[in-house]
RNA sequence: GCGCCUCUAGCUCAAUGGCAGAGCAACGGACUCUUAAUCCGCAGGUUGGGGGUUCGAAUCCCCCGGGGCGCACCA
């Protein structure tokens, strides 16, 4: 932390005078306290009382002091545990030494014992006779009324800002129940939770360009992951017929109110299925999930409403670039028309870009910035799908899905693509994009390959933004809300800013759906 | 990477070329039912950093740094 000679600014004057600490801040500090209430449960149990009314129970309640109110020989203190919040009451005859109780101030930690009862004035109340400060807040944190609102202190500050923000203590425990309910749904479903590796010698299984890293005692490089796809298909190879990973991803890409570097990402496999079983899955999952966090399947969000109960619409990519183009279009029109389209639209086109690609370039200027959803487009072009089976129907197409929700991309999905010899192929021409200059082409993966040649058994796959998914239930505009610690640029220590120099930006991170391969 | 906006006390914000201020908290004090308690007092600043213009810069200009949004990148 801070060096210790150097006070470090902000931290405010040493208190004194009937104060417990003096001259080391936490001496005197318990190692413990017996809690035996948590405050809702109090609210709970003892709304009820009358004013004025006492009782004889005893509690004990610990939390952060958010207000103060002393009052002559009685004093008032709003206290907050992670339940709730529940006064403490003061009084010099009954609270032991009263004159520091009074004193303390907001931030600060502190355990207490006393009888439930109700104030005059109707507001319940622990009766402190014995308490005991467990941390003494030396910073002093945003104004009690409003809070702490700098973004950059925010995600810089954490910790403060869940101190003083009601609204990031909802959001970031609606994630943590999100991935806890997506846990229970999918192994009361049969599926089996795994981790594969992070650190990959080939990253692989979305187009998207890595992190490196490098491991001293092999002298290698080593790539954070981009997917963990390969692996966890490897595992259907190996008899895992239902298997899924909730995880951290990273992309090294920029920055945006949609991408974090890190965020993480559910994937989901199943043998003996295909893509059309995940239909279901998907709107069941998703809408299921909203109700049960959200109270609803009819979510709001940026003040548009979006309806999740299913079923959602289906319609193929190639269907819906007809219908906004006026020309009816699919991956087997002449690619000189296809590049007349997109270019009509002030897009660049590649020479090198098949029909397959200039489907997706138009999908994605002219119709995915409209779509709300939910829906599901359905049938993208096996070009640019190189993980995905092809469609039984068409062998230019790959059976894999998108599912867009509140106008973003939320999950992907996609039959597996289960030939070797065809998934040789597909990686060759990743690799000749890669040799021409396209750094998010996929690496030809000979581990992956030979897995194949043991045998993948018809296997459908899915991936799900995890973050974008909490963005959407908590109404969260910015990645950054649904992160608790997302990627900021480090402060250079010379550089001024609200603090120190903090050690460095972010840990965790986000929550981009999917890319390319999933 | 580019463009626009932004950075003033611990926090929330004023001061637009003329003495850097307020509220909150913090610190000291008064107060026996408060609810953002109230009242009295006391402190608190390299105006993100550096340079320039000017008699005079928080304010205008340049460079650098952090952040936000948009674009690009990315699906």
């Amino acid at each position: 932390m801070a060096h210790p000679a150097r006070p470090a600014p902000g931290l405010r004057a040493q208190r004194q005078g009937g104060r417990r600490i003096t001259s080391s801040p936490m001496s005197g500090v318990p190692y413990r306290f017996e809690r035996t209430a948590e405050a809702a449960e109090l609210q709970a149990r003892y709304g009820s009382l009358a004013a004025g009314e006492e009782t004889a129970d005893e509690v004990a309640v610990a939390g952060r002091v958010m207000l103060v109110r002393p009052q002559g020989r009685l004093a008032f203190a709003t206290l907050r545990d992670s339940s709730g919040q529940v006064q403490l009451f003061a009084r010099d005859e009954v609270t032991e030494d009263f004159d520091a109780f009074a004193k303390l101030s907001l931030g600060d930690w502190v355990g207490a014992t006393g009888k439930m009862v109700k104030t005059r004035r109707g507001e319940l109340s622990v009766l402190v006779d014995e308490w005991v400060l467990l941390a003494e807040a030396l910073r002093s944190f945003g104004d009690k009324w409003k809070g702490v609102t700098d973004v950059e202190t925010r995600f810089r500050q954490r910790e403060i800002d869940l101190w003083a923000n009601e609204r990031s203590r909802y959001v970031l425990l609606l994630r943590s129940r999100l991935v806890a309910h997506l846990r229970r749904h999918l192994e009361e479903r049969g599926y089996v939770e795994v981790e594969t590796p992070i650190l990959h010698a080939i990253p692989g299984g979305a187009m998207a360009k890595p992190f490196v890293t490098h491991h001293n005692a092999l002298d290698a490089d080593l790539f954070l992951r981009i997917a963990p796809e390969l692996y966890l298909k490897r595992l259907v190879v190996g008899g895992f017929e239902k298997v899924f990973e909730i995880g951290r991803v990273f992309r090294n890409e920029g920055l945006s109110p949609r991408h974090n570097p890190e965020f993480s990402m559910l994937e989901l496999y199943q043998a003996y299925a295909d893509y059309a079983d995940f239909l279901t899955l998907v709107e069941e999952l998703v809408s299921q999930l909203a109700v049960e966090l959200t109270g609803s399947s009819l979510l709001h969000y940026g003040g548009r409403p979006i309806d999740l109960s299913p079923p959602w619409r289906r319609v193929t990519m190639a269907e819906l670039v007809s219908e906004e183009t006026g020309h009816t279009v699919d991956v087997h029109s002449p690619p000189e028309e296809l590049g007349r389209l997109l270019a009509a639209t002030g897009a660049d086109v590649h020479e090198d870009w098949g029909p397959g690609k200039l489907l997706l370039e138009l999908y994605e200027k002219l119709v995915e910035p409209q779509l709300w959803g939910p829906v599901f487009v359905m049938d993208f072009p096996a070009e640019v799908s190189p993980l995905a089976r092809r469609h039984r129907q068409d062998p230019e197409l790959a059976e894999r899905f998108e599912g867009i929700v509140a106008g973003r991309e939320l999950v992907n999905a996609f039959s597996e693509l289960v030939d070797p010899e065809d998934q040789r192929r597909r990686f060759e021409a990743q690799a000749a994009a890669r040799a021409a200059g396209d750094e998010e082409a996929m690496v030809i993966d000979e581990d992956y390959l030979r897995a194949l040649e043991y045998g993948l058994p018809p296997t459908a796959g899915l991936g799900l933004g995890i973050d974008r998914f909490a963005m959407l239930l908590t109404d969260s505009a910015n990645i950054r809300e649904v992160i608790a610690f997302p990627t900021l640029r480090p402060e250079s220590s010379t550089a001024g800013g609200p603090d120190e120099a903090a050690p460095g930006g972010g840990a965790p991170g986000g929550g981009v759906p999917d890319r390319g391969g999933r």
